[in-house]
DNA sequence: TTGAACACTCAAGAAAGTTGAGTTAACGCT
DNA sequence: AGCGTTAACTCAACTTTCTTGAGTGTTCAA
């Protein structure tokens, strides 16, 4: 979901010069340090056209020269590297009871990370806190305010009014109007709305075991269950912005069919225990009886693991990712474990002898990443090409 | 699958104003007739630029002046229309018996359509059957070669070496090598290869009942049955061409978990028909059988349905498409029969109240969908602008 | 009748890419 | 050590394509 991009498609010099950029931002991001000639082949563009780019993105402070180096003959190769200064990206998660905020650098480093916790989670109570939050950031950082690139929002899906409606962790009001845009007018910079899941799966992309990677899906354990998909590098939204609504379909545990969800998320989980009479709210109790051995807790890894399998198999055969990778708010053990315990289904088109990723692979998890995800959402746009991003 | 397109990514007078003629294409195939200011505003081009383009595309024979139109005050519009002779795509469906052919033109209208048997279905002699096939259709419709914009191919999938190789429907011998390279060759055309599903997903969008639409899912009943899926208006193939698998997943049938092909393919009818002692091998046989209301057909009609909405379930939750698309080689009553008998799940994204398209629709059925789709893929590349198609 | 609205054309100008010759620096063969 | 080869990079001229702004023709409405 994007705030609405008018059809620009056209190509004409100004929109190509700013499509070349892109591209050559990417290059380098791409490889780390980087220099023209290898840019002008991996673009297809001449030399002479990426030296103007790299003079323009110099003076432009996105980035940096980065010495010599003599590979073979010819003249050494002059290199750049990303300058992390030449921009910033804010990044916020809106949850029922708190918002958390981070201010990241062109690289994807973050500056400052921040929780706010919230009593009332009204549309305008959100709204005032981000904004706040935003000052906030840039005042402790010294970061300029127009050096921001834009914001990334991450909200609990679905969007609009669907047949998940009424669904625990939703926040109200917000099903009326475009989030992205009200949040785009209340900070004045452009704005990507995005649920936890793909918003993870973008800091995968950007920073994490992802890096490199055009097709993978991302398994996100949150209060539910959610599927972040990157199909040729970009998130797949759907007609509507919710696809990867994963957590509601059927599969069969023990030969009888639940909710995907009930069986593997962070709720699931808790309920189950409770049940046991265990009150685990933290994922340091998690971790805790983890250590421990708990049978209760090994009995729902177990199930947890079966019920994936069966997610697996959808997702593989529906998707052919690269890679599925699991991560979020679970204890690094805990995912380890059932990653461990998952039988990867023999009939699946990931199934293949010449695979180079594992067919399941643990992410960056704990509670920043789908804020750190959201911050994300601005870098992969800045470092994506304009023209023919066709929607 | 795409004949490898080397990293053209970058923007140059050239290939920008390429990308600026397949927009104007686009544009006027769009809506049928249009004038130049139309397509300046919607392409974010300057009247002048169209106009150029426009002069350029009718002097290659893409386009025809279609008369004036006066809409209000000013200058009645010169109005343009594609040509349909301005160009032609050939389409092939290659199946372990026969190969379909088809040659269409620009507007999609098929000229020649072509059924050859295959008695034994190589690698030589398939490709030995296409290029023979070509040429009979050029000689056939007068069509000049160099008037061919490219040829589809259509395979059973999956493609490459994976865990549901070994599946009834395949064809031996396309496991090494790149199936498109080697098409290429042989036919000296650029070449596409899909699957059956996606091929008529794009038919379907080109011509058919998905006009129009940028995301939408398309159940395809062959053989098997596979899944074509049209997001932001590319065909979604996973990072190995083969996304849409879906006929290897469990879904419940009377609370039994069954592999849903095995509940909804052709081959399930013809087996389970075939266990009643009837021997059922053409469509006209089942559209028979229906019309007498065969209780057996019935039956095996309720649980297909049944399947089916659990794979509706799945399809609706992961991909958020505007709609849901039934075709392929079913006779259309047992579509339609099936469409009216499944359960729209509830618990779906696309339960929303402001929908303007049915959750499921029939496609354009029948033999040819999957080949006049081959040919489709063709038209799909001549209309998509060129920059920026990020593969 | 007159003026506003709109589509379209013409000609000049601007932006950005390409080309080809020239410069510099490192490698490696003699 | 000398010298030719290789490769990255720059400079300046050239080319393509788009935009801009003035101008023309047609229609509608006051």
């Amino acid at each position: 979901m994007v705030t609405t991009l008018k059809p620009k498609l056209g190509a004409n010099p100004e929109r190509a010069r700013s499509h070349n950029k892109q591209l050559v931002l990417r290059a380098v991001r791409h490889s780390g340090t980087i220099g023209r000639a290898e840019i002008a082949r991996a673009s297809g563009l001449s030399t002479q056209a990426v030296s103007n780019i790299i003079s323009d993105l110099l003076a432009e402070g996105l980035l940096v020269e980065q010495g010599h180096r003599s590979a073979g003959r010819g003249l050494p190769v002059q290199q750049y590297a990303i300058r992390p200064g030449g921009g910033y990206a804010f990044g916020v998660e809106v949850r029922p009871t708190a918002m958390f905020t981070a201010l990241v650098d062109l690289v994807g480093t973050p500056i400052l990370t921040h929780r706010t916790p919230l009593k009332d989670p009204t549309k305008g109570v959100i709204l005032d806190t981000v904004c706040a939050q935003l000052d906030h950031a840039l005042s402790q950082t010294q970061v300029q305010r127009h050096m921001l690139m834009g914001a990334g929002i991450v909200m609990p899906g679905p969007f609009g009014d669907t047949g998940l409606t009424g669904t625990a962790s939703e926040l109200p009001g917000w099903n009326i109007g475009d989030p992205a845009e009200i949040f785009a007018t209340a900070l004045e910079l452009p704005v990507f709305v995005e649920n936890d899941a793909n918003a993870a799966a973008m800091a995968e992309r950007m920073n994490g075991v992802a890096r490199g990677l055009d097709d993978f899906a991302y398994l996100y354990f949150g209060q539910g269950l959610g599927l972040g998909l990157v199909q040729n590098g970009q998130i797949l939204q759907g007609a509507f912005g919710n696809a990867g609504e994963i957590g509601h379909i059927q599969v069969l545990v023990d030969g009888r069919p639940v909710e995907l969800e009930s069986a593997t998320s962070r709720l699931s989980v808790q309920a189950c225990l409770a049940r046991q009479g265990m009150d685990v709210t933290t994922m340091d109790d998690l971790t805790s009886l983890y250590s421990s051995a708990n049978r209760h807790l090994m009995l729902w890894l177990d199930q947890a693991a079966q019920a994936l399998s069966a997610a697996l198999s959808i997702i593989e055969n529906l998707f052919d990712p690269e890679t599925v990778i699991l991560g979020g708010a679970m204890p690094d053990v805990l995912l380890d474990h059932i990653i461990a315990r998952t039988v990867l289904p023999e009939r699946s088109v990931s199934n293949r002898p010449d695979r180079v990723h594992p067919r399941l692979m643990r992410g960056t998890s704990g509670r920043m990443t789908a804020t750190l995800g959201a911050a994300a959402l601005v870098l992969h746009q800045a470092f994506t090409p304009t023209i023919a991003e066709a929607r």
